[in-house]
RNA sequence: GGCUCUCUAGCUCAAUGGUAGAGCAGUUGACUCUUAAUCAAUUGGUUUCGGGUUCGAGUCCCGAGGGAGCCA
């Protein structure tokens, strides 16, 4: 029994796990420890009366954050769904023993505490912990990142977002933000007599949009099916079921690149509204991002701006916003009040002239979007409505009366996103066939024939919106990229940081 | 998929081709109102991995892997 234990205090894994030994061998296993508490750290902390300090007792869990060790008293943090609330140990209070174990506590440890509050010379609402008070309810056996600069690898950020969460403040209230959009945006369409219904990921044929799917086995089927792309196609089924106002907000999945702007599955909200159209969804997105802004994000000085992270700009959401065709917009970028009827060579002469790369073998509507995208909407930061795109763009839409060269539709974009596109819906079975075998070019598998059938049924004339979610949360919330408002963006497998 | 950048202690970061360091965290001790608490001492490294050049490589070269940005 001479020989000395080998020293493991380098190792905090290793310490952790003899602390953890220790407890269990004097009978106390932190994994079966049970603490109730009676109120989440925020609304403990509204309790307290000025002036009337440890009249109120309460108990309060989470993990430990911070500790300020003061030799036979101690101030120390703990962490909860609502933030973090301080609490205030003594010695001479809750007695030796309990004091000592206290003192063996880790950064990391979930514990419950009770006590009454009181505020302390700074100013800060704090437990006082009473006798018995603490209770260790689980051990965590790795350290936390480091407490001021917090964790800023981003591999890590995201592979463990859950460090990123306890240690990050502003990801946290990020990603806090985006469950409170969501809900907001049911409860204001519920409020309109919106039903929200479930449609099918699994599908057969992938429509909606034009985008690579994700293919998958059902084994009992004996046959492949293709993870949606978009919920178009099934919504218009629900109002051709008789549902007036429907909305899905759900997962699509697209076999595509990713970047700051894509994730391989993001979120979609679409909504679909019997007897309006694009016009009557113009009015329902700008009440809906009005009133996020009001209500959700509640800019510091009341008004409705949000400031836009790439450009620096302020976004005024407020008021009415601009409104104009896709037309105006490229006769403005290329000077070229006759763009749309000059030939496909004057086109890309047109284009290149702009320094864009336009490939010989494009369609003229390609060559003309091309300067519509990268000339164009990056510039367009404040809320704009791209109205009546070119019909290519879309066979989903309604034509044009005045000019059947262009479809009843806007594109919302804003800070240089598109944000939220939405239709005049289609309706006629024979002109949305049409336009389907047009885009099909004969491979008739990719024509989604149950969803004509069902048009031939009779859908009523109707407005149809799609809001990307996860960019509008980027909006929002002033984020850089996708994966800051995803809590688990996509990457490579298999690349966690191996730990002892 | 292409180009550029990046990977060093648990975390955040240093280190002209010449002995791998600091802060936080950890460990030991002091301190009964702290706010990145403070003070003293102290442990800790296969520099992502595999090759190469060199008397000598964290640093230069080649390859692999992860991540970021731009492009497609």
């Amino acid at each position: 029994m001479s020989e000395t234990p080998p020293d493991i205090s380098h190792d905090q894994h290793a310490v952790r796990r003899q602390k953890l030994a220790e407890l269990r061998a004097t009978g106390h296993d932190p994994f079966r420890a049970s603490f109730t508490p009676t109120h989440f750290s925020g609304d403990a902390l509204k309790l307290h009366v000025d002036g009337q300090d440890n009249a109120v007792t309460v108990a309060v869990a989470g993990r430990l954050v911070t500790i300020r060790d003061m030799g036979k008293s101690q101030f120390v943090k703990i962490l909860d769904q609502h933030g973090q609330i301080q609490l205030y140990i003594k010695k001479d209070v809750v007695g030796e023993e309990a004091y000592a174990a206290f003192k063996k506590l880790d950064l990391g440890d979930f514990i419950g505490a009770r006590g009454t509050l009181f505020k302390t010379k700074t100013g800060e609402v704090t437990v006082r912990v009473e006798a018995n008070g603490v209770t260790l309810v689980t051990k965590a056996l790795r350290p936390l990142p480091e407490k001021w600069h917090g964790l800023a690898d981003p591999e890590q950020v995201y592979r463990q977002r859950y460090l990123d969460l306890i240690v990050n403040t502003e990801s946290r209230a990020r990603l806090m933000l985006r469950p409170k959009i969501v809900s907001h945006i049911r409860h204001l369409l519920e409020a309109r007599q919106f039903i929200e219904v479930e449609t099918p990921m699994l599908q057969n044929v992938a429509g909606g949009a034009a985008a690579r799917p994700f293919t998958t086995r059902h084994n009992a089927l004996g046959t492949d099916f293709l993870l949606r792309i978009s919920l178009e196609l099934y919504l218009k089924r629900m109002l051709v079921g008789g549902y007036d106002r429907v909305f899905e907000i759900g997962r699509n999945f697209r076999n595509e690149g990713i970047s700051r702007k894509h994730n391989p599955e993001f979120t979609m909200l679409e909504v679909y509204q019997a007897y309006s159209d694009y016009r009557g969804m113009m009015a329902l997105v700008r009440d809906l991002l009005q009133s996020l802004v009001r209500e959700v994000i509640r800019p510091a000085d009341g008004s409705l701006k949000i400031k836009h992270a790439a450009s620096g700009e302020d976004i005024e959401f407020g008021g009415a916003w601009r409104e104009v065709s896709y037309k105006e917009l490229i006769h403005a970028a290329t000077g070229d009040a006759d763009w749309f009827v000059r030939s496909k060579a004057e086109k890309i002469a047109g284009a290149e002239k702009l320094g864009l790369g336009v490939d010989p073998k494009w369609e003229e509507f390609e060559i003309t979007n091309e300067i519509f995208s990268k000339q164009i909407e990056p510039t367009l930061i404040q809320p704009t409505f791209v109205t009546h795109l070119p019909k290519e763009l879309c066979p989903l839409a309604k034509l044009t009366l005045e000019d059947p060269t262009t479809i009843d539709v806007f594109e919302l974009v804003i800070g240089g996103m598109e944000v939220a596109p939405a239709y005049s819906e289609q309706n006629d079975p024979d002109a949305q066939r049409a336009m389907f075998e047009a885009q099909a070019g004969g491979d008739q598998q990719s024509i989604d024939h149950d969803f004509l059938l069902a048009l031939e049924h009779g859908m009523p004339p109707a407005g149809g919106m799609g809001i990307g979610i996860d960019r509008l949360c980027i909006l929002l919330t002033g984020a850089e990229s996708i994966r800051d408002v995803i809590l688990f963006p996509q990457l490579r497998p298999g690349g966690a940081k191996a730990e002892g």
